[in-house]
DNA sequence: TAAATTACGTTACGCATCGTAACATAATGG
DNA sequence: CCATTATGTTACGATGCGTAACGTAATTTA
């Protein structure tokens, strides 16, 4: 057996988590009204009842904080349940992608991850966490299509999940145009079209 | 003849434009080094030997000012000679399009566009300038390839602009893979598939 | 040439936010 | 009880913002 301490046991006085946490909703409501630049970490601290100091204890500095408040967010964290063919739940779980990006949140948590260093602990768990759990997601449907017989073997596969989610993210953050279910649609038709032997 | 009065003839002292191009110089240096965060107004006043209200007589505030000093980079406002074929010529303007956007001045200006205030003056002028100019280009090129019956006609295009393009951003801010030259050459071979009959 | 007009650089100011320090106090473990 | 760690309050210096007030320079109009 590693000695791998499984409960270090802390020895002073505990976190307060119900501080944290409101800190954490602080921070996702002044986002969700002003944007990233509102994180302020006074402005934290004052509405969530807390002293400047407690915030700097727990995140080194606003960007981290902000980072944190919105990996917390639920939306960023589910999944599609599979219900159809491969290619129905793709569909539907391209929408699914859509829409949360579409969202204030969303829109922040991808504005975030692009601008961040990309370095960071942090930085790398968003990444992580959001947007390679969505890839994965497609990955594992596109090898499930081919199983069932619906796209053919042998395509690049990295290549066409960036050109499935790409296109998504190329329109939230440009905004030169919508993305609405007409576009997810059209979007997946070509690009089976390609796939479809 | 319309009285479009070509010249209204300022009163006062005229602006300076050595100071000014100074100023946009001095931008451009410091969001090369440190990022879009490192354009302070009053560095960009320090280095260019300029005073501080000068650089507020010129831009109201500092995101106008790094957007100026990106728009003005050399770089993003450039065309592709038409020498081949339309499809050669897409896959050339789009590895140019990528290696543009690989530069830390071009990686900065899509980040600026994205988070910008998409209702701003500059913010408009800027992806009309730089990312709408890929797009018309790589449009007429595609309108051009169906001329020449190398693509079929009635797809997408806005959608197949997308596809092509949304691709390599999205790489380029989430950092997930290299934005290389097999990467292009396999994301328009696959968009083609689609394309071909 | 004189007056009006506009830009310039310098200096200074009030404001917001940052990130840190000092302190007394609270909560937990040994 | 003692050591340890977290907490809230208060305060501080440092930066950068955006503006105002000045006297001076450049250019147009009369």
């Amino acid at each position: 057996m590693l000695p791998v301490n499984p409960p270090p046991k802390p020895r002073g006085r505990p976190r307060n988590t119900v501080a944290r946490e409101a800190m954490l909703r602080a921070a996702a409501q002044l986002i969700e009204q002003g944007g990233i630049g509102a994180v302020t970490m006074e402005a934290v601290a004052l509405r969530a009842g807390v002293g400047k100091p407690t915030v700097y204890r727990n995140w080194p500095n606003r960007e981290a904080l902000a980072m944190a408040a919105l990996l917390a967010t639920a939306d960023l964290n589910t999944t599609v349940r599979q219900t159809g063919s491969a290619l129905d739940d793709l569909k539907r779980q391209l929408r699914k992608v859509a829409r949360v990006f579409t969202s204030p949140q969303g829109r922040n948590a991808a504005l975030m991850a692009a601008s961040a260093d990309s370095d960071s602990e942090l930085s790398k768990a968003f990444r992580n966490q959001v947007m390679q759990a969505s890839r994965e997601e497609g990955r594992a449907l596109l090898v499930r299509a081919t199983a069932e017989g619906e796209i053919r073997l042998g395509f690049p596969i990295e290549v066409v999940l960036d050109m499935i989610y790409g296109p998504v993210f190329y329109r939230l953050m440009m905004g030169h145009a919508p993305v609405g279910e007409q576009f997810t649609a059209e979007l997946l038709e070509q690009v089976l079209r390609g796939l479809r032997e």
